[in-house]
DNA sequence: ACCTGAACACCGTTCAAGT
DNA sequence: ACCTGAACACCGTTCAAGT
């Protein structure tokens, strides 16, 4: 059989999926979901444009293997919690989906505008369903623990790193929030100000995946 | 003086910024965001693309304008809840939310993606703190509460919308779930397959507010 | 088999010039 | 004051032709 192991023939190929994935992340990380075009990314690999459609039959199917590719490693990373309750095992799933997310330059941007449904994907939602099953939850609660777990997750995400290039001439940064809170319109928000944007994000979700979690100790 | 409201001396203008997003409010329902081009919307208004340019210094302004129209009247249509508790009132709050986003086509995307801080955004923002503060909260946790609330939403609502349009040849519905999990390797997807590949969105949106805001009960 | 070159049908944005 | 016309610097995608 002549698979695509076998040693090369003619030319060795300068590009494959893998090689145009890790390029592709790297572009991500240097200048952002916006400056990433199929014909940057060529130039990044020595190509033309159209030779990426050998691997990829759209610009969002690079994207979804981009996603399954920044999925790596989740649930290894919360695997370390073994020895915990459930709870806690919950949290460090989440906060693991958040890492990956945050580790890439608009990676929650670009996770959510896929559906990436790899091996790396479906183990995280595996491992979830698995911590929850065994708590005690039926397999209705459990499914929709894991998305609303997710949802708030990646909604939180999107949220942090839209907020974190703040402080240029951004018009929605937190002076902004000041300015059109201070004629007294708005005498809840003026009086949770501070707290509204402090940028802790890490506490933020902290608080979120507490809520949810004290939510289901008390259905369980 | 000479207010924009003042008798037209030349031709009357055929653009102004309410009518340009009502256009692109339309145009959004009818095709979607990727084909919300500026060209399109112009030729839908009978102007050439620059002119819109006038009103809006760039698509990313126009976006923040629909997101900001999309939210007028949010916290009216929660606001019937007057007599409910404070669980009740940050329930029809969160749904009215929710079903602004749903009202437009890829809304929950467009508000996803801009920083609006219109009136009616930090109306909403003001009552759920003012719910909250009323029911007790320190300000700082009344604030994460309101992130929390409104990220779960957005994260929520953009999975609702991007997973409507299943049942074609999309690779990620239903189907290909059951596929990919058929060969055993994730024993907890497998025993929660149907809970996982319901469309019951709404079911699952109550299933989640409720989880946040049991914990805040138990927080309080 | 793998990639080039060139095209097709678009984009967002700018700006001198017209009315 | 408001809009046109035309340009600039790009896009994603396709495909015959080369090697």
């Amino acid at each position: 059989m002549s698979s695509p192991s076998t040693p090369a023939r003619g030319r060795p190929p300068r590009l494959d999926r893998a090689r145009t994935v890790q390029t592709a992340l790297d572009l991500l990380d240097r200048s952002g979901l916006d400056a990433l075009t199929m014909r940057r990314l060529a130039e990044a690999m020595g190509v033309q444009a159209g030779a990426l459609y050998r691997h990829f039959a759209t610009k969002q199917d690079l994207l979804t293997a981009m996603a399954e590719r920044m999925m790596d490693g989740v649930t290894e990373a919360a695997a370390q919690t073994r020895g915990g309750d459930w709870t806690e095992r919950l949290a460090a799933l989440a906060h693991a989906l958040r890492a990956a997310l945050l580790a890439r330059r608009d990676g929650a941007r670009v996770f959510a505008g896929t559906h990436a449904t790899g091996a790396s994907v479906l183990g995280f939602a595996d491992a979830v369903m698995g911590v929850l099953r065994e708590a005690g939850f039926p397999a209705e609660d459990a499914a929709r623990a894991l998305y609303t777990l997710t949802n708030f997750t990646v909604g939180h995400t999107l949220e942090e790193q839209a907020a974190l290039p703040w402080g240029d001439a951004d018009p929605a940064g937190p002076a902004a929030l000041a300015d059109a809170v201070a004629d007294g319109t708005y005498p809840h928000l003026e009086a949770g100000l501070p707290a509204l944007t402090s940028a802790d994000f890490t506490r933020l979700f902290e608080f979120g995946v507490g809520l949810l979690l004290e939510g289901l100790r008390a259905r369980r």
